[in-house]
DNA sequence: AGCACGCCGACT
DNA sequence: GTCGGCGTGCTC
């Protein structure tokens, strides 16, 4: 009886099933089933291609396959395996979810964080055709159908993925698209359009017949006429002896020949040449060349740090401004090198400049890479591939290279750790990659050194707990001096209009002193644009973003009020919209309007500024940076981009011209932030030779701040700062959860806000602040509103807090005035 | 994130 | 009378 039903026996294939991360901002993950020929080929971290929604197809990622049939839905089948092999480790799956959890995102969402483009298909993706790949496919060895859409794309230089289902008249095409993009015939498409183009380099060889000695000799001896292309062979001969290989380029530099001399010889069948394409990444050789040797403290330091290691993951390392932390990090990074781990070194975005990459180069060579923002997506994907591979050793990268894919991670770099910007603030997932490398570490049962001259509170107070190790660097290389400060009261300067001055007398004398000097000068604030607001005169009305509750911005330069939250530009007003008075006075004033009365004040100087407005192209920021360098420029004026990661020589004065504007914020950060701001735009005076200058214009003489920092008295911030603190129980002596409210009506979000805030106070109640509105109450014609959750550092709390948090959160939208109120939380926040 | 479904205002 | 606005719910 039983022989009859063996081919339908339920025990021997158990239906599989797989959950499946998506690229979309999913609330969970979701499962399909997997058909019986394909389950040999699923696996956690490989991509498959799934059908979701009406007729939408997506290139999903295995979280975990498994055999428990859902019970309240019939999953649908997966179409394809794409790889042969995980693309993600699983390593790499478990710190996705701790992301999601921790920072409360869906896993889709640090997915398509994560992962480049490359990898991401959905139907919607449109493929670009690879232009350098030429008209003839023969050397790529395509199958017929391969084929069929190379051809197409050949036409049509762009197709979408849903127009080569047509083509191919088939269901089944990320396979075809997966092999198409490998051998490179296109790539995916991605918003940022950066123009593809694979860099090929051209190599000459010697003709095979010439290899010889003999030959070589009596083709040279029989040689009568064109004595330049002699001249160029022999330089051939040359480079091909000290290189190994020769590059067209460098043989036309190195010999001054040209390139019909070349011809020359490629026509008489001497040389040939070849054009390879290159990595895009540099290909500097693979050696370590560490020039310096360490000072007696800094040895002490580094000393210190392995020691703390030994029982430690964490250490601080604080190190006053060009003490040398760079150097201790490089012996660090070749110890890991010689054990064979791999490094990331994670700076802020802005601080990867030209300048600290070719430093580290000069020093790694080949075994450093770059990871950053303004790579496109085959220079990423290349990383990526290299990370994964191991053949990348140290990676140099901001926020984001956190999620490379790491083999032997032995040691984290977080320079400059005290970086708002290691904090991703918009997009989902909204992570801190300083607390995230640390959690990565402890998967690899790596160490994690964090770096900076004014520590964060949050890590000063973990060194201080013994949770991190704590290591100092207290004087500066060399035995520079720390600069003089000085506070300049603005309220002693007249102006006309009662406004704040730009350049007060004694900046204005400091300036004129050090350019006569031959010194440059640095001024900082934190303002771009020309002025942050047009007043009128007769009744105080201010322009203001249709969009948004924020006064316009003028730029003087393209002549609009630009609204610095959304982005829009409107024409300039000459008549008020309220009273019809055509007077207008400008208050306030940002890096145009300084950059202009510089002009007049010093109509010989040579003066820059430098804000994101100045820099938009891919190197003009460090095209400026080497300008400065170079003292091609006396005045370099700009926003905190001129703070972060420059070293500059003969830098005698740093002005910071409205320290109001910084210390008036009202958050319970602005002390830390003002003292690191100031602090670190000091460390720009004074390198080599004299104490530098530098001068605070201000009003208010006597916030406790500017002692502080007058005294370059870190410690004693901190302390200062740490009491505030626990007075008021802000980080670091709780954790702190922020829900963003936001909704078209003004009504609705506030009381949403409010309901939700009701809902939080059986439990939270005493830990709750607002709902408030925040400064700028509406962006993009969206009202906002703010509720904060100050928890205590107890054990589950903060897990406790996110579950309600996520409870009541659905709660709310299942209300029906408050259904389309989006609330989004962001756990740790800036 | 898409996309369909459905309920209300301004047009042929 | 319909076309189409977007608020709402659902997708394995």
């Amino acid at each position: 009886m039983d022989s009859l039903f063996t081919d339908i026996d339920p025990s021997s294939t158990p239906t599989h099933f797989v959950e499946v991360l998506i690229p979309l901002a999913l609330p969970k993950n979701f499962t399909w089933k997997v058909p019986p020929e394909l389950v040999s080929a699923v696996q956690p971290g490989v991509r498959v291609e799934v059908v979701f929604g009406k007729n939408k197809k997506y290139a999903g990622i295995v979280k975990r396959v498994h055999q428990e049939a859902p019970a309240s839905f019939d999953p649908k089948p997966i179409l394809n395996v794409l790889d042969d092999a995980p693309i993600v480790f699983l390593q790499e799956l478990a710190f996705w979810e701790w992301i999601a959890d921790y920072y409360m995102c869906s896993e889709g969402e640090v997915m398509q964080a994560a992962l480049p483009t490359h990898f991401k298909l959905s139907s919607e993706t449109i493929l670009l055709f690879n232009e350098t790949i030429g008209e003839d496919f023969s050397h790529l060895d395509l199958d017929d159908e391969e084929f069929l859409v190379a051809e197409a794309l050949l036409l049509r230089k762009e197709l979408k993925l849903l127009e080569v289902q047509q083509i191919l008249d088939a269901t089944h095409v990320y396979p075809v698209i997966k092999r198409l993009l490998e051998k490179q015939v296109c790539f995916v498409w991605e918003e940022l359009k950066h123009t593809y183009k694979e860099k090929k380099e051209t190599y000459v060889h010697l003709q095979p017949q010439f290899q010889q000695e003999e030959q070589l000799a009596e083709l040279m001896n029989s040689w009568s006429r064109a004595p330049k292309q002699l001249e160029l062979l022999l330089a051939y001969l040359h480079l091909l002896k000290t290189e190994g290989e020769v590059k067209q380029s460098e043989l036309l530099k190195k010999s001054g020949a040209s390139s019909a001399q070349l011809k020359g010889l490629i026509e008489k069948n001497v040389l040939w040449t070849e054009s390879r394409s290159v990595d895009r990444l540099a290909t500097l050789p693979k050696n370590i060349q560490i020039p310096f040797t360490l000072s007696e403290q800094q040895e002490t330091a580094l000393h210190s740090i392995r020691e703390q290691f030994n029982h430690k993951q964490v250490c601080l390392l604080r190190g006053i401004t060009s003490s040398g932390k760079t150097l201790l990090y490089t012996k660090l990074m070749e110890e890991m090198l010689l054990q064979g781990k791999q490094v990331l070194y994670m700076l802020p975005e802005i601080a990867l400049t030209a300048q600290v990459i070719r430093r580290l180069q000069s020093y790694f060579g080949g075994y450093i890479v770059i990871y950053h923002s303004k790579f496109n997506s085959s220079e990423r994907l290349e990383l990526w591939n290299k990370v994964k591979s191991g053949e990348a050793r140290i990676i140099l990268g901001a926020r984001s290279a956190i999620f490379l894919p790491f083999r032997e991670l032995g040691l984290v770099i977080c320079d400059e750790e005290h970086d708002p910007s290691y904090k991703q603030q918009d997009p989902a997932p909204r992570y801190n990659a300083r607390d995230a490398a640390i959690y990565l570490a402890s998967l690899f049962n790596a160490r994690v050194l964090l770096g900076s001259a004014t520590p964060s509170l949050e890590s000063w107070f973990n060194a201080m707990h013994g949770k991190y190790g704590l290591v100092e660097l207290s004087q500066r290389y060399g035995d520079i001096q720390l600069p003089e400060i000085q506070l300049v009261d603005t309220k002693l300067v007249y102006t006309p209009d009662r406004s704040k001055p730009i350049i007060t007398p004694q900046l204005q004398e400091a300036i004129e002193l050090a350019i006569q000097q031959n010194k440059q000068v640095i001024l900082f604030q934190n303002r771009r644009g020309y002025s942050p607001y047009q007043v009128c005169q007769t009744c105080g009305w201010i322009p203001h973003c249709k969009n948004c509750d924020v006064s316009l911005t003028f730029h003087k330069i393209q002549n609009k009020l630009v609204c610095h939250y959304c982005g829009t530009s409107y024409p300039t007003v000459s008549v008020c919209e309220a009273c019809g008075n055509h007077q207008f006075t400008q208050q306030n004033f940002g890096t145009e309007r300084i950059e202009e009365t510089l002009q007049e004040l010093f109509p010989k100087a040579r003066i820059a500024r430098m804000d994101v407005d100045a820099v938009k192209g891919k190197h003009a920021h460090d095209a400026l940076i080497q300008l400065f360098e170079q003292h091609r420029l006396d005045i370099l004026v700009g926003t905190q981009m001129v703070v972060k990661g420059l070293d500059f020589d003969k830098v005698a004065l740093v002005g910071i011209l409205d320290a109001d504007a910084i210390l008036g914020f009202a958050d319970f950060r602005v002390n830390e932030r003002g003292f690191q701001l100031m602090e670190q735009v000091s460390g720009r005076a004074g390198r080599k030779g004299a104490q530098g200058l530098v001068l605070i214009q201000v009003r208010n003489l006597q916030h406790p701040v500017l002692l502080l920092v007058q005294q370059h008295d870190y410690k004693a911030f901190a302390e200062f700062e740490l009491n505030n603190r626990h007075q008021f129980g802000y980080p670091p002596f709780s954790r702190m959860i922020q829900l963003s409210f936001r909704h078209k009506d003004q009504n609705t979000v506030r009381q949403a806000a409010h309901q939700m805030a009701n809902w939080l106070n059986p439990h939270f109640g005493q830990y709750l602040v607002g709902p408030a509105a925040p400064v700028v109450n509406r962006v993009r014609n969206q009202y906002r509103m703010e509720l904060v959750i100050k928890l205590p550092k107890e054990a589950g709390l903060l897990q406790h807090c996110k579950e309600q948090i996520e409870l009541l959160t659905a709660h709310l939208h299942q209300q029906p005035p408050f259904k389309s109120v989006t609330v989004i939380p962001d756990v740790d926040p800036l």
